[in-house]
DNA sequence: GATTGTTAGTTACAAAATCAACCATTACAG
DNA sequence: CTGTAATGGTTGATTTTGTAACTAACAATC
C-alpha cells in the first residue's frame, strides 16, 4: 500500500480540515449526548443564545451559517426541554426573539465549562502563538471570500 | 447583539475547525457533485484508491476513518458507475481487493487536478511556512492520542 | 475437528440532514 | 391602497447517515 501517486490527500487542506474537526470534536460530542442528549445544532444554539443573549433564529443562522430547517428543529427541542423560550416581536411578528431559560443557562454554563477545559487540553500541545496563528487561518478559513 | 459573555465561539477549535472544514469544501463539493453526482464518501474511496492503488474496504476505512457501512455503499455506487472494480482475495476470501477502472483513473485525474488547484487557491493568501505549520498542527489533531 | 471468538463486508431499520413547498407577515412599486 | 415580491419560520418528502444485527470466512483453543 505505497503511495503510487504524487498527490497526497493529507495535505488536501478540505480532506485534514475535517479531519481535525471530526477527531477534535469527539470528546466534547460525548459530553453534550450523554449528560444532555443533545445534537450539534441544538449545542451550537445554545451557545449562541449564552453567549450573546436574544436573538432571532435568522440572526443564528447567518451567524452559524446553520440552515433555517436546522435551526427550526433544534430551537423546537430546546423549547421542549425547557432550555429555551420565545416571544414573538412587536415590531415583526414574523419574527421570534429567542433566549434561554434559568434551566437553558444552567446548562449551557456547565456546557461551556467543559468546552473551554477542552479546548485548553486541545491546544495544549502547541505553543500559544502557533495556538493564535492557528485560530487566525482558520478564521480566515472560515469567511466566505 | 454584543457579546454578553467571556466565552467565545469563535475561538473555540472543534468548532473552529468545523466552520473551516465546512466552508473550505463547498466549492470542491460543487465540482464532485455537479460533474460526477458524487459523495463526499464517493469521492474520498476514489481518492484513495486513486492515490494508494489496491486497497481492501477495511484498509481505506482504517485510513480515511470512516465506518465500514459508509465505505461499503460508497463502494457500491463507484462499482455501479463502473469506477471502481472488486476482486475477491485468493488468500482470504472474506475480503475484496479494490482498484479503479480506466474509467476510474480518468475521474480521479480530473478530480485531483481539481483539488490540487483549488487547494492551492486555498492557501495562497497565507505564508508557504503557515500553511506548512497549519498542516502539522491540523495533522497533529487529527490524530486520537 | 468441534467450539468459540474475530474479522470482512452487507443489510435492515432508525435518526438526522437536505430540499422544496408552504403560511404568515412585512416591504415595496405602481 | 393594491398587487407583487421578499422575509421569518415551519412542515413533509426524500436522501444520507448511524446503529445493530447478520452472513461468511478465518483463527485459536481444546
Amino acid at each position: 500500500m505505497d503511495q503510487k501517486d504524487g498527490f497526497d490527500l493529507q495535505i488536501f487542506l478540505p480532506y485534514l480540515l475535517n479531519q481535525a474537526a471530526e477527531e477534535s470534536s469527539i470528546a466534547f460530542q460525548e459530553v453534550y449526548k450523554s449528560r444532555y442528549g443533545m445534537l450539534r445544532t441544538e449545542w451550537r444554539v445554545l451557545f449562541h443564545l449564552g453567549i450573546y443573549g436574544e436573538m432571532t433564529a435568522t440572526e443564528i443562522g447567518s451567524r452559524a451559517r446553520m440552515h433555517k430547517t436546522k435551526i427550526s428543529r433544534a430551537v423546537q427541542k430546546l423549547e421542549d426541554r425547557r432550555l429555551l423560550k420565545r416571544v414573538r416581536d412587536a415590531k415583526d411578528r414574523r419574527a421570534e426573539r429567542l433566549s434561554l431559560t434559568d434551566a437553558g443557562r444552567v446548562v449551557y454554563a456547565d456546557l461551556r465549562e467543559v468546552a473551554a477545559q477542552y479546548d485548553a487540553r486541545l491546544t495544549d500541545r502547541f505553543s500559544s502563538d502557533d495556538v493564535a496563528r492557528l485560530r487566525d487561518m482558520l478564521l480566515i478559513l472560515s469567511t466566505p471570500r
